[in-house]
RNA sequence: GUGGGGGUAGCUCAGUCGGUUAGAGCAUCAGAUUGUGGUUCUGAGGGUCGUGGGUUCGAGCCCCAUUCUCCACCCCA
C-alpha cells in the first residue's frame, strides 16, 4: 500500500552532494576544535525532561519536544477532573523524556555525572543534532545540527579568547566574511540595577536589541508595555542611544554604570578581552554591541554571537559564559565557557554566497567500464585493489549495460575518468584511459594510470 | 501563539472570462548510434489539479471548511 511520503515539517532529507558539502563544514569545524585541544564527546538524543524544563526559560520550555511514555501512557492521568487538567499538568504525567534542545545542558549534566572521571578544566566538543519544536522558516528548522566547543571548570578569561581564536580561524577556513559580536550579561545586570528594575533584564534587552530595527520611539513604548517605570526608562535612554568607537562606549558606560559593582565588573571583564585580541592577529573584526542579549538563561558573563556579513539569516554562531550550570545538577562552583556553531545555517550562508567549491563534490575518480566478459571483469577486479591500495576511489560498474548509460552514470557522478578494457585493450594489454573532462583518451598501463591519478591530487 | 502567500507530472512552474481531451521546461526511459558520454534530433511513460463540501448546464479557476507548506512576527543556531 502506498503511503505519503512526506518526513516532519522542519525536517529535512540530505541528498548526496548536500551530504559532502555538509561534511565539509563539520570537517573543517572539528579539525580546528581538535586543534586547539578539545576532545569529543556525545551524549543520548533523549534526556529525562527533568534534566531540560526551566534551563531555556519559558518559550524554551514550549520548545521542547517532549516523547510520550511507552506502555499505558495514561494510566497516572485522573481522568475525574478533567476540567482541571490542563496541558501543562497532564504533559509531566504522560512524558518524562524530551528530545534535547541544546547541547549544552545534556554537557553539563554529562559534566555532574562523570565529574570523578574528569579532569578539570575540561575542553569538549560535540557536533549532534539538536531539536526544537519551532515553528519553522527561513534558516530555522525542527531538526538541526549544533557544534558546541566548552571549556568547563575555569574561570580565566584566556578561555573566552580561545573560543574567539576558534571562531576566527573556523570561518576563516570556510572562506566567511563575519562580524563578533561580543557582550557581557554582568553589564546588563548592572543596567537593570543602575534603574531598579533587576527582575526585568531579559525584557529590557529584548527592548533594546530592537533600536536599529524599530528606533527609540518604539523601544520606549515596548519598555513601558513591559511594565518598567517611566523614571527607569527615562535613565536608559543613553545606553540605548550609546555608540563611537568600543573604547569610547566603555567609557561612557563606565560613569554611568559608576554605582553598579556587577555592572563595573562586565566591563572590566569586556576590557580584559579587547586587550587580549590585539595580540592574537585577528582577521575577524569584532563588535562591542550592548544590544545583544540572548535568550537563554544560563549565561552569567561573556556572551558571543557571530554573523555573516554578506548574508542576511540571523546568528551562525553563539554562546557564552555559565557560572552555575552544572549547580542545578549538584555541583557547585564550575564555570563553563562555550559556542556553537549553527551547521545548518553555515550550510545556507556558503550556498547562498555560491562559496562551495566544486571538488568537494565528486568522490570517485575513476570508474571501469563493464562490458561483461568475464576474464576482463577479473582483471577490472585486480586493478581497482592496485588503484584503491594508493588512495585513490575507484569503481567497477557493475552491469554490462551500454556505453552511453555507463558513460551517463560516470558523468553523473561527476567521475573526471573513465577506464575502459575490451577485447582490443585486452589483446594488447593496455587500458583505455578517457578524460572526461577533455574527451582526449589515450592507451596507458597500470602503472602510469596510477601515476596520473596520483599527480592529480 | 499572531499575521500573510501558496498547494496542478518525480522537480520547477504556466493554465486567458468558469467552457471540449489540463500544458511547458528539467528529469526518467527508449530510438537515431551493436566500442565512446556530457552539447543534437525523434518518441514514450507519467495527473483523483492537497482533501471535503457548496454555487453552476459545466469548476484547476468562484465560495466555505480543512490540512499541509512557505514567508514574516515572537524567539533562536
Amino acid at each position: 500500500m502506498a503511503v505519503n511520503t512526506t518526513i516532519p515539517k522542519g525536517t529535512r532529507d540530505f541528498s548526496p552532494i548536500e551530504m559532502l558539502r555538509r561534511n565539509y563544514i563539520f570537517d573543517i569545524i572539528r579539525k580546528v576544535f581538535q586543534k586547539y585541544g578539545f576532545m569529543p564527546i556525545e551524549t543520548p538524543a533523549m534526556e529525562n525532561l527533568t534534566t531540560l524544563l526551566g534551563k531555556y526559560g519559558e518559550e524554551g520550555d514550549r520548545l521542547i519536544f517532549k516523547i510520550l511514555n511507552s506502555g499505558d501512557f495514561m494510566s497516572n492521568v485522573n481522568c475525574d477532573d478533567k476540567e482541571s487538567v490542563t496541558s501543562t499538568k497532564i504533559t509531566n504525567k504522560i512524558s518524562e523524556k524530551a528530545l534535547r534542545y541544546d547541547l549544552t545542558v545534556p554537557f553539563a549534566r554529562y559534566v555532574v555525572q562523570h565529574q570523578n572521571e574528569i579532569t578539570f578544566p575540561f575542553k569538549r566538543y560535540q557536533i549532534q543534532p539538536v531539536w526544537r519544536a519551532d515553528r519553522p522558516q527561513k534558516g530555522r528548522y525542527r531538526e538541526f545540527y549544533q557544534c558546541d566547543v566548552d571549556v568547563i571548570g575555569s574561570n580565566s578569561l584566556l578561555n573566552e579568547i580561545e573560543l574567539i581564536q576558534i571562531i576566527d580561524e573556523v570561518f576563516q577556513n570556510l572562506g566567511l566574511a563575519v562580524i563578533i559580536k561580543l557582550n557581557n550579561r554582568k553589564i546588563l545586570s548592572g543596567i537593570a540595577e543602575i534603574i531598579n528594575e533587576s527582575s526585568k533584564i531579559i525584557d529590557i534587552t529584548v527592548a533594546i536589541d530592537k533600536f536599529e530595527k524599530i528606533g527609540l520611539e518604539k523601544v520606549n513604548e515596548e519598555l513601558l508595555s513591559k511594565g518598567i517605570s517611566p523614571e527607569a526608562v527615562k535613565k536608559l535612554q543613553p545606553i540605548i542611544l550609546l555608540s563611537g568607537s568600543i573604547e569610547e562606549k566603555i567609557s561612557n558606560l563606565k560613569s554611568v554604570l559608576n554605582s553598579s559593582e556587577i555592572g563595573l565588573k562586565g566591563i572590566e571583564e569586556i576590557e580584559k578581552i579587547i586587550d587580549y585580541t590585539k595580540k592574537i592577529e585577528l582577521q575577524t573584526c569584532i563588535d562591542f554591541d550592548l544590544t545583544l542579549a540572548r535568550g537563554l538563561n544560563y549565561y552569567t558573563g561573556a556572551i558571543f554571537e557571530v554573523k555573516a556579513k554578506d548574508h542576511e539569516i540571523g546568528s551562525i554562531c553563539g554562546g557564552g559564559r555559565y557560572d552555575d550550570l552544572t549547580g542545578i545538577f549538584g555541583l557547585k562552583n564550575v564555570s563553563g565557557v562555550g559556542v556553537s556553531f549553527g551547521a545548518d545555517r553555515i550550510y545556507d550562508v556558503l550556498l547562498g554566497l555560491n562559496k562551495f567549491n566544486d571538488n568537494i563534490e565528486n568522490s570517485t575518480e575513476i570508474m571501469f567500464v563493464n562490458f561483461g566478459d568475464l576474464e576482463i571483469e577479473k582483471l577490472c577486479l585486480s586493478h581497482l585493489v592496485s588503484i584503491r591500495k594508493q588512495g585513490i576511489s575507484a569503481e567497477l560498474y557493475p552491469e554490462s549495460h551500454k556505453m552511453k548509460k555507463q558513460f551517463d552514470y560516470a558523468n553523473n557522478k561527476k567521475i573526471p575518468f573513465v577506464a575502459i578494457i575490451g577485447e582490443n585493450e585486452k589483446q594488447k594489454g593496455v587500458i583505455m584511459l578517457k578524460n572526461m573532462t577533455t574527451g582526449e583518451q589515450n592507451e596507458t598501463s597500470l602503472k602510469e594510470l596510477i601515476n596520473i591519478l596520483t599527480n592529480r591530487k
